[in-house]
DNA sequence: ATGTTTCGTCTACAATTGTCAACGTAAATG
DNA sequence: CATTTACGTTGACAATTGTAGACGAAACAT
């Protein structure tokens, strides 16, 4: 896989992987027409955005018969988590908790999701420490945490 | 609030802010000591980095004899959720419940957490419903799941 | 074989982002 | 008062992103 470049798909690069991690393999023709049901872009900013996937690596190229079929060189699974884990990695270590409630409360989840996120939680309780630093400020710093509002409301 | 402007954070400005809100309004000095403690920018680069946050409206400042104090417009807690979840609003809707139980394997929580998501959780478990569809293409053309690895692995 | 459609590549251009240096002014110091 | 210091503002520049037109070669149609 290419975790590097994984962090570098833009918004846009994003709707057109997506496309093709539900398609399967496709030509570009046919990404373009199902793209175009979705955004407003024409034909040449689609095309645009193939190459620099392809560039990029996410994306390759196989000629089949004169034209380029397209297929994703990552798992969207694997997309999902390194990105989100990435966004994560760049918040306030205090805080990764009360976000996941909040992402939890506004995500819609099937009943086997529920399970599997309450067995995974489960799991954790045991070893789950009861408090976790700040780390906003550079380590020798302390977060004082009277300025640090960084507890629950 | 101005939700619209949280999603412009880049990167080196989440930095900024992080500072920002753990330690409260403070002065540039104080801010591009800290700042430097964590990463090695120049004064120029900060500086520039406050003044395009204090144009998106996410930082304010008011004058305390002679030198700015700046402050956040935003809770962190407001930024984080909102950054989060129109991450999440753009990936594929059937394998938001996936991310979230690797989001949760990876993150470092507390046991007051752990407390909290499970109880969410079980709130949640009675209305989930049993599938979520794939979302990924135009709503007229159907998520044949055969091509839609989109299925637990 | 010749005009037309198709498709990939190249070029382009404005806006945003990461990084800075330089400038001007007000404050502090000698 | 003359000098140095501190700080906010401007301008700058390369890289990335969103968006799209133009070009060239191959494939198809007549």
């Amino acid at each position: 896989m290419n975790p590097e470049k994984v962090s570098e798909i833009t918004p846009s690069e994003w709707e057109v992987m997506r496309i093709i991690w539900t398609k399967g393999p496709s030509h570009s023709r046919e990404l373009i027409d199902l793209i175009q049901r979705k955004r407003d872009w024409t034909e040449s900013t689609i095309k645009t955005l193939l190459g620099r996937l392809v560039k990029k690596g996410l994306l390759e190229t196989n000629k089949v018969e004169r034209k380029f079929v397209y297929s994703t060189t990552v798992g969207e699974l694997d997309a999902m988590n390194l990105t989100s884990q990435q966004l994560f990695d760049h918040l306030c270590a205090m805080k990764k908790g009360q976000t996941l409630v909040n992402l939890i409360v506004h995500t819609n989840l099937t009943k086997n999701d529920v399970q599997k996120l309450l067995t995974v939680l489960q799991k954790k309780e045991q070893t789950a420490p009861d408090t976790i630093a700040c780390d906003c400020l550079p380590n020798d710093e302390d977060c004082t945490t009277d300025n640090c509002e960084c507890e629950e409301k």
